[in-house]
DNA sequence: AGCTATTCATAACT
DNA sequence: TAGTTATGAATAGCT
């Protein structure tokens, strides 16, 4: 239906494969929508052009869904549900992981324990010992390196109100000189660091507020 | 195309409607065998007739769940995807279900407790120990129950030896009449039951075999 | 992208 | 239900 008869083989003009592509593809689409109307059908067409690109039709009401579930009810044919069982296999696996995990987790928090052999008593009862060894270790850390802390704190206390008494002391000393008239009016606390002025600045000094 | 033109619409003569969907049918799916090899295209023809029986066409090598897959990574239909979206969802929750127990179980058994603040590593403490006082409890009710039985075994074993020894002194007395001529020839042991030949009777007081 | 000569598909008929 | 054919539809090659 041409201007001249056509092999079916592949076209090897690409041009023309894809001007043919395009005709055709609309006539196929179109007879599709037609016996869908004339006939009551259902109907879908899927076409991929060797480009990769998409082209799909279906009859209007027709989800393909709806069409993938008919066909897989009405073909015995396999479909998705092969990667379906794979997933459902994992959630399982998953699943059964899960509840060894949640007994075992139960039977060292002491409950559910009622149906156990002493042996096993006696296993996760070592296990809890041993963890709690763990445990205490770890915690003694916090401890020790906490004492520690404090300690260097105190140290470090120690030494600034040392430092401070020192500067008083020598602060008081120059006062003193300015007192026996070296400078004149000026108001020379104003000028020192706020530090020197021997107000407790650490928070934790501080009474209220 | 016929012997006359006719409207896109419902055929309503059954018979008529059937054998235009039967030839239509062939028609479409020639078709798209046509586009598949002239213009190299993959192509899939799904038909329901209205009697919902099924009809399908592949172009060759492609199968269907092939033909799915392109569909569903080339348009962004959502497919079958619905169906797994909950069953995804369902396993990534029981899969960090998975991983807060496992954790959880690991720190119990003090494993990975570098990274835990003390207080967390109080709280797993008191739950070692809630653990084990359960288990204790638990192993001393065995512990009860075993000496219990044991007690039990043995008062029963005493109540046996008495009565054997009772029987004992019973048979004597009897045998010592027999010796006396009571009775001719008949060996009277063969006839007790076998418990009461005083041989050990009991596993544990058997030395071996 | 449009045209048209030609082939093809098929509606009505047998 | 299957085959025939007149006719409209689809489209290959051309512009």
């Amino acid at each position: 239906m041409g201007r001249g008869k056509i092999e079916i083989k592949r076209i090897e003009n690409s041009s023309n494969r894809q001007v043919t592509f395009a005709k055709r593809r609309a006539g196929l689409v179109k007879k599709a929508r037609e016996i869908g109307v004339l006939c009551d059908a259902e109907v879908g067409v899927v076409i991929f052009s060797s480009a990769g690109k998409l082209y799909d039709f279906w009859t209007p009401k027709t989800t393909l869904p709806r069409i993938l579930e008919k066909y897989q009810t009405n073909s015995g044919k396999i479909l998705w549900d092969e990667k379906h069982k794979s997933i459902s296999a994992e959630i399982d696996r998953v699943k059964k992981e899960n509840d060894n995990m949640q007994i075992e987790l139960r039977h060292m928090k002491g409950e559910d324990v009622n149906s156990l052999q002493p042996k096993e008593l006696i296993a996760i009862e070592e296990a809890l010992t041993n963890g709690q060894t763990s445990l205490r270790d770890k915690m003694m850390d916090h401890w020790k390196m906490h004492r520690r802390n404090e300690k260097m704190l105190e140290e470090e206390h120690k030494l600034l109100a040392l430092r401070m008494h020192q500067q008083d002391v020598e602060l008081s000393s120059g006062m003193r000189e300015m007192e026996l008239g070296y400078h004149q009016g000026r108001d020379f606390t104003s000028q020192m660091p706020f530090t020197f002025r021997l107000q407790p600045s650490h928070p934790n000094l501080q009474e209220d507020k």
